[in-house]
RNA sequence: GUGACCGUAGCUCAACGGUAGAGUCCUGGAUUGUGAUUCCAGUUGUUGCGGGUUCGAAUCCCGUCGGUCACCCCA
């Protein structure tokens, strides 16, 4: 028979072997419960949303993936309106705006659901067709707390600090002392985006090369070299506060804006955020330009190559598109599988057993059947994770699984030991067994367990 | 979308014009009830695909498909 090669599609190559599933797991259950610690409502979104619903932000056409039959037969006319969402906050906005009567305001959500983006893959940045996103947002009804996007980098440092994967930093800045820096270096608005886009990059590219960008950008040419040096100069925060105050430009958004992060500056610390996990970065700039408040990235301190693992802000209106309610809100989103893939690369995952199952329950002679099945039912009855090998094989063979699945215990019982009334507790990783009465397993292997 | 490079066993790679190989992994065994190591044996390929050059092509040429990386953009 002819056999179809098994193989995937680039891109969509984001699948892992039983012992890295469950560390992945492992990642996104420790962010759910950081995320609820904060009371953040779970909700979930389908697939697949109406075209017009997805490309009213402006997302490009051919990063969207849409719905199509193999077929191609013109009777499901429904689906083919259809297309893979793109991420999670275009869904949040149509689910808002949908649900807004009967939401409690302000709206405190979370999502980790998978997205898809029709982009070039490559997984040395991270970068996949299909790809984990975990994503909170707080969105206000007409108006949202300043303290909301001073909320949001405590709820950040509380799931990096939980997932133990080393020390992180979150850069934070202001959209509006950006765009009042611009302003008082007489950057015309019109080239605001594109000005902005080269200061983004001031950590990749030269000096020299940002400056001539700069200039060709419309910069003038007494401006490049202050502007260059406003953003790139490595700062603390309370330096950066300084260094803003010094420039005191006069126009409305600079000044807003100034205040603005200083206040928020002051609640993050309230909100038990140390100095050592956030920083002020005039250099965190953002390339969407819907942020129009804070602005959020956060890195791994010791590996900085690994990019950025969480990023987001503050954003005047989400649902301009679909409701006459302003709707004003603070979101960021974790690459689960980005991170995922790049921890694992850089082994700073903690090694987690490569089962569930605590106990492998072997069965070497199979007319004891009952009494196995009876045993497992009993362990299982006082939670203990149970595995019943089920195949007939020596016992060698048996214990042989245990040891590659990575099972703290296994239980051995055969014709002696049944005759005498007692079971082997064997612990695998010490590689020693002891002898208990069968009607008493269950508090040795939780004692055994415990340690 | 633009450019550079690369496709040989499940995986990592060798052979670079003369019969397609190694390591690893996997399976079985080493006196019948205890996982490591070691030893023995075994399975695995239209050399991505199509065409051309040649007495002869995994190797050279052309096309095609797939992949990787850089740019763009982003998680």
């Amino acid at each position: 028979m002819q056999k179809v090669k098994p193989q995937l599609l680039r891109g969509f190559d984001q699948e892992y072997l039983p012992a890295e599933q469950l560390q992945f797991n492992h990642l996104v259950d420790v962010t759910r419960r950081n995320f609820e610690l904060f009371g953040f409502l779970p909700i979930e979104t389908p697939s697949a949303e109406r075209q017009e619903i997805l490309t009213s932000k402006g997302a490009a056409d051919k990063e969207i993936y849409a719905l199509r039959r193999l077929a191609d037969a013109d009777d499901d006319d429904a689906a083919t309106k259809g297309a893979l969402r793109f991420d999670l906050t275009v869904p949040l906005a149509r689910y808002v705006a949908m649900r807004e009567r009967e939401l409690a305001f302000p709206f405190r959500r979370y999502q980790i659901q998978r997205v898809w983006r029709g982009e070039t893959p490559q997984a040395n940045k991270g970068r996949f067709r299909e790809f984990y996103q975990a994503d909170i947002d707080i969105i206000g009804r007409e108006k949202l707390s300043y303290l909301a996007e001073a909320e949001i980098p405590s709820v950040i440092y509380s799931v990096f600090k939980d997932m133990a994967i080393g020390e992180f930093r979150i850069r934070i800045n202001n959209r509006k002392v950006l765009k009042g820096l611009l302003e008082g270096f007489e950057v015309q608005q019109e080239n605001a985006a594109s000005v902005l886009r080269i200061l983004d990059k001031t950590e990749k590219e030269s000096s020299d090369a940002i400056l001539r960008s700069l200039k060709s950008a419309g910069v003038l040419a007494k401006h490049a070299e202050p502007l260059y040096r406003a953003i790139s100069e490595k700062r603390d925060t309370e330096q950066t506060l300084g260094a803003l105050a010094k420039f005191g430009f006069a126009n409305e958004t600079f000044k807003g804006g100034l205040e603005e992060l200083k206040s928020i500056v002051t609640a993050i610390r309230q909100f038990g955020v140390p100095d050592s996990a956030f920083a002020i970065d005039l250099g965190v700039v953002r390339g969407l330009d819907y942020y129009t408040g804070t602005i959020y990235e956060t890195a791994l301190v010791d590996y900085p190559e690994i990019g950025s693992i969480c990023s987001g802000g503050r954003y005047d209106d989400l649902a301009s598109y679909f409701t006459s309610t302003r709707l004003p809100g603070v979101g960021i989103s974790i690459g689960l599988t980005r991170l995922f893939t790049k921890l694992k690369e850089a082994s700073l995952l903690k090694p987690l057993p490569r089962t569930p199952a605590e106990v492998l329950l072997t069965t070497m002679d199979h007319q004891y059947l009952d009494k196995y099945l009876r045993m497992a039912a009993a362990l299982r009855a006082a939670g203990i994770n149970t595995e019943v090998y089920l195949e007939t094989a020596k016992l060698d063979k048996q214990l042989q699984y245990a040891s590659r699945k990575e099972f703290r215990v296994a239980l051995i019982a055969g014709e002696s030991e049944f005759a005498s009334g007692v079971v082997q507790i064997k612990d695998l990783a010490a590689r020693e067994s002891r002898t208990v009465p069968i009607d008493n397993v269950v508090a040795p292997i939780r004692e055994l367990l415990k340690k």
